[in-house]
DNA sequence: CCCGGCTATCGTCGATTGACGATGGAAAAT
DNA sequence: ATTTTCCATCGTCAATCGACGATAGCCGGG
């Protein structure tokens, strides 16, 4: 038995939990769209969203061990998820933890639902 | 009233329609998912697919005509979308009409989801 | 048969991506 | 205080992308 809930990370601040009230089409959407598709367009990328929605909460140096890439070469591929809204991280001392934007993904699959 | 059904194409031959027994993650998923959003990740396409998805085909000089892009760049997206099985071609004389493949939005639909 | 419209492909060029090692900086450990 | 650990950033290089014009191929009409 896991003592952590769905709805809840357990590494970063609590979510914004608002409904999202944009459009899910339209000029605005599709560039939306476009840039979180292409933030998880590489394969790497779409492992560490795997290994977020595993773990729940991950640091930085796990997600690196698990990769077979070095460690710069995850740190950008982190900046590119982060800065597309698609994972959070929290700093801890020396260590990271990453954890996923549930809120974002959410709108993504919405928007991909809308095509 | 349209004369057209929710569940056909009316460019294409039909579709396969049985079910996609294939995981929705694990080392394949995840490469196969990463095509797709990767053949999706550009704004061009995105707007394609959308296109696509109002008119319920079209030939590709329609597109060309909506897109602010030159007709050689448009045929670039469009290959792009048809070698990842998003898109199908079917060539009418000397037009080509595209459509969506609703199976391979299902699948690209239902790996999004398992995010 | 040649011509004109429609589409795909080719070649090119600048911009972006993805990989790496090296470096930097901040906190923890010694 | 120094060292160690962890992570981000920088610089570089090859590879890929995305745009375009030019060109080739194909089919239908005249």
């Amino acid at each position: 038995m896991e003592n952590r809930k769905a709805n809840e990370n357990n590494c970063c601040p609590p979510e914004d939990n608002r409904p999202d009230l944009r459009s899910i089409e339209g000029p605005e959407a599709d560039e939306e769209l476009a840039q979180m598709l292409k933030a998880l367009a590489h394969p790497a990328r779409v492992q560490i969203v795997r290994i977020l929605t595993r773990r729940d909460s991950c640091i930085c140096g796990e997600i690196v061990d698990v990769l077979p890439l070095a460690q710069s070469t995850v740190s950008q591929h982190l900046k590119v998820l982060k800065e597309a809204g698609i994972i959070r991280g929290e700093v801890d001392g020396t260590r990271v933890g990453y954890c996923l934007n549930q809120r974002a993904l959410r709108r993504f699959r919405a928007l991909v639902a809308g095509l």
